[in-house]
DNA sequence: CGGCTTTGACCTGCGC
DNA sequence: GCGCAGGTCAAAGCCG
């Protein structure tokens, strides 16, 4: 309990080409997984302790049974979250939804989700992480994912196979003093200067691309390509299967990021 | 019974 | 200095 404002980080308006307003408040922040933060032309709100973000896109699918009428449902992850409030954004439609990681006690993970306002299928999830600290292993958390995914069904009846962009932001790493419990599974957030390759923890990721005929693109990649911009994103269509897939993706660090520059190059995976 | 979701209110930070 | 927006906390209610 920070008390009525807590921590939070900064969103400030910047700006991004790949999505609008609001989307660009998240990208904004994300800088590049290369661990080159952009400074954030605004402070964070009470994000003293830096935090690294990610943000997240991800196609909405009709799930049933939700719960939840949260608007922005966050992905079937591995993990347990928890919706701790939910607030509508200016300028956007939809409420944007507040997650905190409920899969260890010590779990300082939060996670906001959003309907992008872009593509309405699918949905902006930004993922804090603090610097350096531990994500949750994946914890098989049906009931979050599940009402997760209900409530997106619910606030979309789209379920247009989206394609899914996975932007990173790695903020300020600063030497982490904070021992947390989120490590115990063995996930911990590293600093942006960890990006690693596909190995086999992603392989599924490989198997993704081409066995599911996943395409990778990330149109942010291309403005990043041109002017590196801090935003890593990969957006790949993904179909009911492939969600499957996707959702092995909690089995990976939330903070991981993956993307694929060149093609040349395999997919890439940076952990912040 | 426990955990989670929902809603309202409060606080912090930034912009003007 | 004031107002706006965003973010978080707390309490109540509901579901599994």
């Amino acid at each position: 309990m920070d008390g009525g404002g807590s921590s939070s980080s900064s969103f400030r308006k910047v700006r991004n080409p790949f999505v609008t307003d609001q989307e660009l408040e998240e990208s904004d922040n994300v800088s590049s997984v290369t661990g080159a933060e952009s400074p954030p032309p605004s402070t964070t709100k009470k994000g003293k302790r830096s935090m690294q973000k990610r943000v997240v896109s991800v196609p909405i699918k009709d799930v049933e049974g939700s719960r939840l009428k949260g608007e922005g449902a966050p992905p079937s992850d591995s993990w347990a979250w928890r919706k701790y409030g939910q607030k509508p954004i200016k300028g956007s439609p939809y409420p944007r939804g507040y997650y905190r990681c409920s899969s260890s006690k010590g779990c300082p993970a939060r996670k906001q989700v959003e309907r992008s306002r872009v593509n309405p299928t699918m949905l902006v999830i930004t993922y804090s992480c603090e610097h350096n600290h531990a994500w949750p292993a994946s914890r098989h958390n049906n009931t979050s994912a599940k009402q997760a995914a209900a409530a997106a069904g619910e606030a979309s009846e789209s379920p247009t196979k989206s394609t899914t962009a996975v932007k990173h932001e790695p903020s300020t790493s600063q030497p982490d003093t904070e021992p947390d419990s989120g490590m115990e599974d063995g996930f911990a957030c590293l600093t942006e200067d960890s990006i690693l390759t596909t190995g086999d923890e992603f392989a599924w990721f490989g198997e993704m691309e081409t066995t599911s005929s996943t395409v990778l693109e990330s149109p942010l990649f291309s403005e990043r390509d041109n002017s590196e911009a801090d935003d890593t994103a990969v957006i790949f269509p993904m179909r009911e299967e492939d969600e499957s897939l996707f959702a092995d993706l909690g089995e990976l660090p939330e903070c991981s990021f993956v993307f694929r520059h060149q093609r040349n190059v395999g997919p890439q995976v940076g952990i912040c």
